[in-house]
RNA sequence: GGGCGGGUAGCUCAGUUGGCUAGAGCAUUCGCUUUACAUGCGAAGGGUCCCGGGUUCGAGUCCCGGCCUGCCUACCA
């Protein structure tokens, strides 16, 4: 054994409780424990030994955590959570695996690292280019891995540190291209034109789940847009330049049937006028869109907009997507909650390039838009979010004046140039009106940048498709799901019905989630991540009819059309293909995808001109391989040697631990491609031994959806928020590092203490406090774990001073007779079950809490304190010793790693006897209590009779002590007890004698001057309080008897009180006949009791005499 | 707008299919340097279980309604 430090355990067989400093400091033995750890290669795991069938796996991996930062509370509770498992089922005897890696974390890095850079030196990234930043963030990366793997190895987890990933690494990288290019074969991923979140600032598309929405004082802007007649050239289709436009008047709206034109200078030109928050986009408008019911609609129909100073001509377009104003619902009263319809006018300017709705409301009406002449999305924006005429915008007019205005800038300037012109020659303003109005608008997390919503290209994957988000649905357990099954017949491929979660009602969140689920934008236009792995060449002389542009049989006989140049000296048929057509240059563009691990194609495809997409994947894509490729998908051969089996022996993984929010981002997405790429039939037989057929398993089949889980298990733990229920941030300062608490309360502390507040709520709070010492932020929670450490480092001490000297064997005597031992097994029975329950049901807070109770409350409380005067002398009480606390040590491990090690090295060399029924398995590596069996104890150490014998013990010695108290009897001054020979068996009143500081009990008859304490009903009286000179001493009898009056007095008014519910309880007619008899039978002992306590407190009072 | 939580002692939280006189830790009060532990030991006080109905012999627990509070999600002219 290579013991760091071997003084230690060389003296374990002397007393060695004289040498244990008086407090467990962490800091003397975390960091050699972990040594020990490391030495043993405890946390490694063997994937051999589940092939052959030695063990059966437990497998979990770690939620990456960004390279972005030191971990924080969050992630120390999350691994907590992880740790207690993978040490609990080691210790149970599986073969466990916990997977430790970390995430690039694309978007979050990158700026965190561009922020540095522009604080530091001033620079951004494009001016530094991108390979010297890729440079810069990947020993960034470096830095704050080192950080995180430290952090985790100072919390104790007990990872298979060899096996580490990133999700950027080799390894993975080969996982990613191998999914890419799947997906992409198959059709699953695909370029789309789309709206997205734009981030003006760090110019990229973003995830929604990257924005955060925010309100803000902002405006509504009632413009004016003029009316027109728009002649059609002869023979339909578009306008013709220059284009016929005159003015439509009130005059001709009125005669149109239009209420309210009457009300208007007949000669003038006439207008509607929109509503919008932002004015700025008009210049992108491609149409104005009026509710249908609207009665205004009809006399509109057939006139246009003449759009201000662009001067283009816009339909009006009848949609019942509209809200139609208030004072026009049927409902106006009701339709005035409604803000929109208090603030609409009823026609809404559409401008598809720059908002969703409008997108799809352009769409629909797509003919009438194009009938002007105008594409349905008119981009008036660069990248950056100025206005730009270089993007999709060319019909230009008066409207210049904008270009190269940024967005803001843009706003004021329309708004100014509205309020400065009018509608024709009339003297009305084109900006009509303006409303405060307060609404909340959507935020890049990272910029802060208000989103653009714009349009761009980018790679989808096709989650709706069935074998993804609907395949993932149908991984729930039956009573998880709410999704009927068609039949109980249906025949469940692998992988269906068997993701659990818990809680339960997490299930919903994951269902609803893949329910209404869009397709999954994947490319972000970043430097940090995986490079989309797509060569692209524009094709200008492609003899396909360029108006067919979506026409996919088109593409389809393209994509499988060689480079019209070169047919032959290509091998096409190895790439993946697609096409797309760009309607701006009229070009095609041939996208090819080579199969992961082929240079050689790669070069080929750059000689004939193809260039690689210069985005990267959004991070998730990578995160969602983690199970697969942490474990060497697709070829765990090509990934290393340590690779060998790991799929077969892992894949699936028992549980993912984690927290809600990752449910949709990181979960679901994880179950879609585990059941996507990987095999039906996976694994490969069972038992898997098998699958070490001399053919390793082809792990790149699969593609239907119908594959096996990443996990069988989901356990979401809850949320850490501070003292205010806030969440803990950087900018709020009111986070807590792992490091910090590890460093003043020891890292079992905070373990124990994460545990302990580990229910099934959604949220925990944490009340924060600045350490006056260090300046640093703490807790006064962990204070309960430190103390529990404490104190199990003392119940050690003291047994082990008990124990250390002892050298005659014990192993003779397995059967404990005396109450106290045959209670103290019973207990351990219980809390081993309890515990070992609690664990299979991620009940933290349960497991902490049972064993917490068995240490201090049964453990040290009540069996060291019972055992003091006889374990000297009773070789079998020591051997019952030895087990509780060997078994303590086991159940508490998981949660306290360290401390119960570093005890477990001196407990181990103790004399020890088997107790019958009571398994404590010896360690399998390194004689360390992580890789000891978990305790196992037989049902026959339940013991109900010496449970219940020792609980009224207990409840006499409280009693007793209650007494002592009220009576301010010297702590350790031993009194006589009054009591029935019958009352106590010999060892019960032994215990009395020993836990209530007793000298003797007396069976005679009461003596003059004792006080009375009621017990079971009967009056037992106490004598001996006070020394003679303290008993004649003036005023002592007095005090003595006006406390026991005091006492007396509020033990009958307690027990009326009780008398008066059970009594109620008992005359109610119904209760006799519908409650439980056994439950009556319950209500009418307790009565009886509360009665005779009445009745023995009511004599002792009497017995007082008044006190005059 | 939709979904999911939470509201129990001064504070942080338990309370498992309805069945205790509603519990724990911290904090408070009293007494203890008691030979394992003052990071400790013994004792005590402290509750309209958010409000209003209902079901039941019986409701902190189940049902309906309301109030407060948090999270997720969608939308926002």
């Amino acid at each position: 054994m290579s013991d760091s430090q071997p003084s230690s355990s060389s003296s374990a067989n002397s007393n060695l409780s004289g040498e244990l400093p008086k407090q467990y400091k962490p800091a003397e033995h975390e960091q050699r424990i972990r040594a020990k750890w490391d030495a043993a290669k405890a946390f490694h795991a063997d994937p051999q030994r589940v092939l052959k069938g030695e063990a059966k796996p437990y497998a979990i991996v770690i939620p990456p955590p960004n390279v972005t930062d030191r971990l924080h509370l969050g992630h120390a509770l999350n691994n907590t959570l992880q740790d207690v498992l993978a040490r609990s089922h080691r210790m149970m005897g599986y073969e466990t695996l916990w997977m430790p890696g970390t995430d690039h974390a694309g978007i979050a890095t990158q700026a965190v690292v561009e922020r540095r850079l522009k604080k530091d030196e001033n620079l951004t990234r494009q001016q530094l280019g991108r390979e010297k930043f890729i440079a810069k963030v990947q020993s960034f990366k470096d830095e704050y891995e080192a950080i995180i793997t430290e952090q985790l190895k100072l919390m104790g987890c007990s990872c298979d540190w060899d096996r580490q990933r990133f999700t950027m690494d080799d390894v993975c990288a080969r996982a990613v291209r191998e999914a890419f290019f799947r997906l992409f074969k198959d059709g699953l991923i695909y370029r789309g034109k789309r709206l997205v979140n734009w981030d003006p600032v760090l110019q990229t598309a973003v995830a929604d789940d990257e924005c955060y929405d925010e309100e803000i004082d902002s405006f509504f802007y009632y413009l004016r847009y003029p009316l027109v007649h728009a002649s059609a050239p002869t023979g339909g289709g578009a306008f013709q330049a220059p284009r016929q436009m005159t003015p439509v008047t009130w005059n001709e709206l009125a005669r149109r049937g239009y209420p309210g034109a009457e009300n208007h200078p007949g000669e003038q030109q006439a207008w509607v006028t929109v509503a919008t928050t932002r004015p700025e986009t008009y210049l992108g408008d491609t149409a104005v869109a009026i509710n249908p019911k609207d009665p205004r609609a009809k006399s509109l129909r057939g006139l246009f907009i003449d759009l201000p100073l662009v001067g283009r001509i816009i339909p009006i377009l009848e949609d019942d997507y509209v809200v139609l104003p208030a004072a026009m619902q049927e409902d106006p009263e009701e339709a005035k909650k409604d803000p929109k319809a208090m603030f609409a006018t009823g026609f809404l300017k559409v401008t598809p390039a720059h908002d969703a709705n409008d997108y799809e409301l352009g769409f629909r009406h797509k003919a009438a838009i194009e009938a002007c002449g105008n594409a349905v999305l008119i981009n008036i924006f660069a990248p950056d979010g100025s206005i730009s005429d270089k993007h999709g915008w060319t019909d230009i007019g008066d409207a210049h004046l904008f270009v190269g205005l940024k967005r803001e800038a843009a706003r004021k300037k329309v708004l100014e140039e509205f309020k400065a012109r009018a509608v024709g020659s009339s003297s009305n303003s084109l900006l009509a009106e303006t409303k405060p109005y307060r609404h909340s608008v959507k935020h890049s997390d990272r910029s802060k940048a208000i989103i653009e919503p714009y349009l761009s290209d980018q790679w989808y994957v096709k989650v709706t498709d069935d074998r993804l988000a609907p395949a993932a649905n149908r991984a729930l357990v039956e009573e998880q799901t709410s999704k009927q099954q068609s039949s109980k017949q249906q025949i469940k491929t692998n992988g269906d019905g068997s993701l659990k979660f818990y809680p339960a009602r997490y299930a919903k969140t994951y269902e609803q989630w893949h329910d209404n689920i869009r397709d999954w934008c994947i490319s972000r236009q970043l430097w940090w991540g995986h490079r989309v792995p797509v060569w692209t060449k524009h094709l200008l002389q492609l003899p396909i009819d360029k108006s067919e542009t979506n026409d996919k049989a088109a593409s389809d006989s393209f994509a499988n059309t060689d480079d019209p140049a070169n047919p032959e000296d290509f091998p096409w048929s190895e790439c993946a293909l697609q096409s797309s057509h760009d309607p701006a240059t009229g070009a095609w563009i041939s996208h090819a995808c080579p199969p992961a691990g082929r240079p050689d194609i790669i070069e080929a495809l750059e000689a004939k001109g193809y260039v690689q997409d210069t985005d990267v994947l959004d991070t998730w894509f990578s995160s969602a391989l983690w199970p697969m490729s942490t474990m060497g998908w697709p070829n765990p051969a090509l990934a290393g040697k340590d690779f060998e089996g790991l799929l077969q022996a892992f894949n699936p993984t028992t549980t993912l631990c984690t927290a809600r929010e990752i449910i949709t981002l990181w979960v679901s997405r994880m179950v879609m491609f585990n059941r996507y790429l990987m095999p039906e039939a996976w694994p490969p037989s069972e038992p898997r031994a098998s699958a070490r057929a001399a053919t390793a398993p082809d792990l790149t089949t699969g593609g239907q959806g119908r594959g096996p889980l990443p996990f069988r298990n989901v356990f979401i733990h809850a949320v850490i928020q501070d003292g205010e229920g806030r969440k803990m941030s950087k900018s709020l300062g009111n986070g807590l590092d792992p490091l910090d608490i590890i460093a003043s309360h020891g890292s079992d502390a905070m373990r124990f203490t994460l545990c302990q507040m580990t229910t099934q709520t959604q949220d925990v709070r944490m009340p924060m406090q600045k350490d006056p010492s260090t300046g640093r932020n703490t807790s006064p929670k962990f204070d309960l774990g430190r103390n529990f450490a404490n104190k199990l480092w003392n119940a050690a001490r003291f047994t082990m001073s008990m124990l250390g000297g002892t050298t005659h064997p014990t192993s003779d005597i397995p059967h404990p007779t005396s109450l106290v031992d045959k209670w103290m097994l019973s207990r351990l029975a219980t809390a081993v079950s309890e515990a070992t329950a609690a664990i299979e049901q991620f009940e933290y807070s349960n497991y902490a809490q049972s064993v917490y109770d068995l240490l201090w409350r049964d453990f040290c409380d009540w069996y060291l304190e019972a055992i003091k005067p006889t374990v000297a002398s009773d070789p079998r009480q020591q051997a019952v010793l030895r087990a509780s606390l060997d078994t303590i040590l086991r159940l508490l491990h998981p949660i306290m790693p360290y401390v119960t090690e570093a005890i477990y090295e001196q407990v181990r060399l103790l004399p020890a006897a088997s107790i019958d029924g009571l398994t404590l398995a010896a360690p399998r590596k390194g004689d360390l209590l992580c890789t000891a069996g978990w305790p196992t104890a037989a049902p026959s150490l339940r013991d109900a009779a010496a449970e219940a014998a020792f609980e009224r013990t207990r409840s006499l010695v409280t009693a007793l002590r209650e007494a002592r108290s009220q009576h301010q009897v010297a702590p350790k001054r031993k009194v006589t007890l009054h009591a029935p020979a019958s009352l106590l068996k010999p060892d019960e009143a032994a215990l009395v004698q020993t836990l209530a500081l007793v000298e003797t009990i007396d069976t005679g008859t009461q003596p003059t001057g004792a006080v009375a304490i009621t017990f079971e009903g009967k009056q037992l009286f106490l004598s001996n309080l006070r020394d003679a000179a303290a008993a004649t001493a003036p005023g002592a009898t007095g005090s003595v008897n006006d406390a026991e009056r005091e006492r007396l007095t509020k033990l009958i008014a307690d027990s009326e009180k009780s008398i008066a519910t059970l009594e109620g309880r008992l005359n109610n007619p119904g209760y006799a006949q519908k409650a439980p008899p056994a439950m009556v039978k319950q209500t009418q002992d307790q009565l009886a009791k509360a009665k005779a306590d009445r009745d023995a407190a009511k004599a002792a009072l009497a017995a007082l005499g008044s006190n005059a």
